[in-house]
DNA sequence: AACAAAAAACAGACTGGACTGTTTGTAAAA
DNA sequence: TTTTACAAACAGTCCAGTCTGTTTTTTGTT
């Protein structure tokens, strides 16, 4: 996952452009844009918030520094496209994992699931959070975050809309933020200290009473029952 | 908060010492250290984990460069000494709700609405959870965090024994650290999205999942009617 | 009890390094 | 030829750790 997605290193003959004409300045400059933010996650994780540098994600890319600060003028930049980058990766493992599928056909333990595993549970997410709890002093970032976030949240509360299907909304988005929380929280405590053999357990319990709660507030005849058997088989 | 705690403020005249003699020393030592990982917090919690700095410290403890270096030598060294005093403030405050009272006689209700708004809900838990991310990456710093730590945590886990009797030590375990995942998520929640509105309510509904499941897992008559009849007159 | 020597508390300057944002310069594309 | 992409050096700032110097306690000795 490193020289892969550059399609136009730099020093890469001329000769070499499989499609030149119209478009190319633009497709050169996302392709750049799409390396610096992937160097930005990298390093993110690498070394945290804190001792994160522009000069260790140009360097990370491959990249001058003049080519780094050409396309994310501030370090406030370069962070919010790392940030949307995650996001459009999410977003791409969640496809990948469910396509276009109704997720009222998705069993909820098969989504929880999948969120851990693809998103919480990577250090990512922990920089993520790094990233948010930064934000909590720096009025423009955290402003920028938010924004960020907001058409994706939006999104997000869709996708549990069809998951859940309570009627009460206020109860959904209740039990939705609630798991938002103890997933956040799982990842807190894997990344401090360093061991994720709980977090299994914690996943199982929380899956066993989420599906009660569900019971509950969507009664429909056999969904626990269902979701007790499908636990055999999880979603590929 | 400034001055109270300074009964040897730099500048004070000899003829003032309220105690002279043995013991002075440490005293002062003492006082000085408290007053540098209070003034750590402060900055913490104010500028962040990214933008802290050791003159930031000493500035607001209003000391100099040299008495800091003198206590804490090494920017870890502070951040540890901060971290510690925010445990004991958090001692403190139980002491000072509870005070030596069996926990057993408390109403789960009670004691989780109390770590919400005394600990988890403040500004510096957060700031301790930036200490914990930034704990990712740096490894002595984290080594010696968790090393602060350990008997807290140990200590909880007894509390938690009297707070909940479970038959079951494991399930009382998982359901601590759910509690605790669920109420650090909550915390990152309310710093980031600035609106603690949902909380509260967040609160609610895992207190009432909460008595449903000590219930069951303690299987003591009437310990959730009790719960209830409870709720009308908290603990003060 | 007095006093000298050692140790601790504190003050402030210095050093070496590194970072962010800017600017000037060059090559490629429009 | 005008704009965009990239390159590289520059300027100003500031930090962590160290070191030297001063004051205040403590300790050891008589």
């Amino acid at each position: 996952m490193d020289r892969t997605l550059a399609d136009e290193a730099p020093g890469t003959t001329p000769e070499a452009q499989p499609e030149a004409g119209a478009g190319k300045q633009a497709r050169r400059s996302a392709t750049m844009r799409r390396r610096l933010c992937e160097a930005a996650l990298d390093v993110l994780c690498e070394v945290g918030y804190e001792s994160l540098t522009t000069p260790m994600i140009a360097a990370r890319a491959g990249v001058s520094r003049g080519a780094q600060t050409h396309h994310f003028a501030t370090k406030t930049d370069m962070l919010v496209g790392a940030f949307e980058h995650l996001l459009h990766g999410w977003d791409e493992a969640r496809h990948a994992a469910f396509g276009g599928r109704n997720l009222g056909e998705v069993p909820f333990e098969d989504y929880l699931r999948f969120v851990w595993r693809e998103i919480f549970s990577k250090p990512s997410y922990v920089a993520a959070l790094e990233l948010m709890l930064a934000a909590r002093v720096d009025k423009e970032l955290g402003d920028r975050l938010r924004r960020a976030l907001d058409s994706p949240a939006s999104q997000r509360n869709l996708r549990w809309r069809q998951l859940l299907r309570f009627p009460d909304v206020q109860k959904e988005e209740q039990f939705q933020y609630m798991t938002l929380c103890l997933l956040r929280g799982m990842a807190i405590h894997a990344s401090f200290n360093r061991s994720d053999d709980v977090n299994e357990a914690v996943l199982d319990a929380w899956i066993e009473l989420a599906e009660k709660i569900i019971a509950v507030e969507r009664p429909e005849s056999g969904v626990v029952a269902a979701a007790k058997e499908r636990r055999r088989k999880p979603a590929g």
